[in-house]
DNA sequence: AAGCAGGATAGGT
DNA sequence: ACCTATCCTGCTT
């Protein structure tokens, strides 16, 4: 569900369209080592498939789950010449293939298209690419304010934000713990580092970070520059008005918390899902995971399952959540299904 | 071992 | 008062 998913592309594939103000730094980030996209679930914890073990820093993104699992019809490969149709040379070889396919046009081994017609066909899905890429990174921003209770724009952050930012980029990257290191500083601090401010800090990890926080910067660039306007993130924003109460100044519950993640199935499908919709029948896949997403949303760093657990079972009193009639491990039951 | 049920208590709003 | 975090005992899968 949330497996890695290798995107095969040349250098042009994650350009940005001209207008989405991500800077050099912020999109180096996105294209790292032969131009190898990493993508997974913000927080997952699974092994990297993709040789980025070996110093490969991955991006991981939860739209590319989406993208790749769900719309890979659409998707040609891109490649260059040297690389043979079907196959994918410049790729390490994929150790477990199932989990990490590699995006192919339809029949392009069988009956290749004509060049031109190939080049029309890569071009728009390229646009589609970039397009769904930036659209998608705004999201995930969205889903990490939420998460962590934090504005989006990181002018505004105060040090514990700063902080939980850190936590988060470091969870996201697998980097060591650098928050020491950034202690007394403010978004505005931040903000007006340097990479090489970064270096000072932190030499292992200034150019993830600041990268990073580019990313952010420009997502926040562009938010202010749309506000009012269309954006390409309804979706994302209809999903989270319908459960989300962390804009109300009231503290999130629990049971929204978790409806939460789950109307977001393709960045936490596959840590929590729904198993009958309809009747509000959810069953929690990875119980470490949740926990650990609920006590970052709550700055609570020693919550795990069996406090978790027992807030659920809170609920059952209370009638909001209970066991299905058919009781099963880590399966509950939303008593009044939206 | 991990999950489940529920009592007790403390702390924050 | 309410909600949750934490700790706990005992039971079940």
């Amino acid at each position: 569900m949330a497996n890695p998913v290798r995107i095969q592309t040349d250098s042009t594939v994650l350009q940005p369209p001209r207008s989405t103000g991500f800077t050099e730094s912020s999109l180096a980030l996105l294209k790292r080592e032969d131009g190898i996209v990493q993508t997974s679930e913000m927080v997952d914890h699974k092994p990297r498939l993709d040789g980025s073990d070996r110093g490969h820093p991955g991006l991981y993104l939860s739209c590319f789950d989406m993208l790749f699992t769900e719309d890979a019809a659409w998707l040609v490969r891109v490649s260059d010449s040297s690389t043979p149709a079907g196959g994918g040379s410049r790729l390490e070889p994929c150790q477990e293939p199932e989990q990490c396919p590699v995006i192919d046009s339809p029949g392009l081994g069988a009956s290749p298209l004509s060049p031109t017609l190939e080049e029309q066909v890569e071009e728009r899905s390229l646009e589609q690419v970039q397009s769904l890429v930036v659209g998608e990174v705004l999201k995930d921003i969205e889903t990490a304010c939420k998460l962590l209770n934090i504005t989006p724009d990181p002018m505004e952050w105060n040090c514990g934000n700063v902080q939980k930012w850190l936590l988060w980029t470091e969870h996201l990257y697998r980097l060591p713990q650098v928050g020491k290191a950034f202690q007394d500083l403010d978004g505005k601090d931040l903000c007006s580092m340097s990479e090489e401010d970064f270096r000072q800090r932190s030499p292992q990890c200034s150019e993830t970070l600041h990268a990073h926080l580019d990313i952010w910067k420009s997502a926040a660039w562009m938010k202010e520059r749309c506000s009012g306007g269309e954006t390409r993130m309804r979706e994302g924003e209809e999903l989270w008005s319908e459960a989300d109460s962390s804009c109300s100044g009231q503290p999130i519950h629990l049971w929204q918390f978790l409806r939460e993640l789950l109307l977001k199935p393709h960045s936490y499908g596959h840590c929590i899902r729904w198993l009958n919709k309809d009747k509000g029948i959810f069953k929690i896949e990875d119980s470490a995971h949740v926990a650990r997403l609920w006590g970052l949303r709550k700055n609570r760093p020693a919550m795990n399952y069996d406090k978790l657990s027992r807030s659920i079972r809170q609920y059952y009193k209370k009638g909001i959540i209970r066991k299905p009639d058919v009781s099963q491990r880590l399966v509950y039951q939303f008593v009044h299904p939206v």
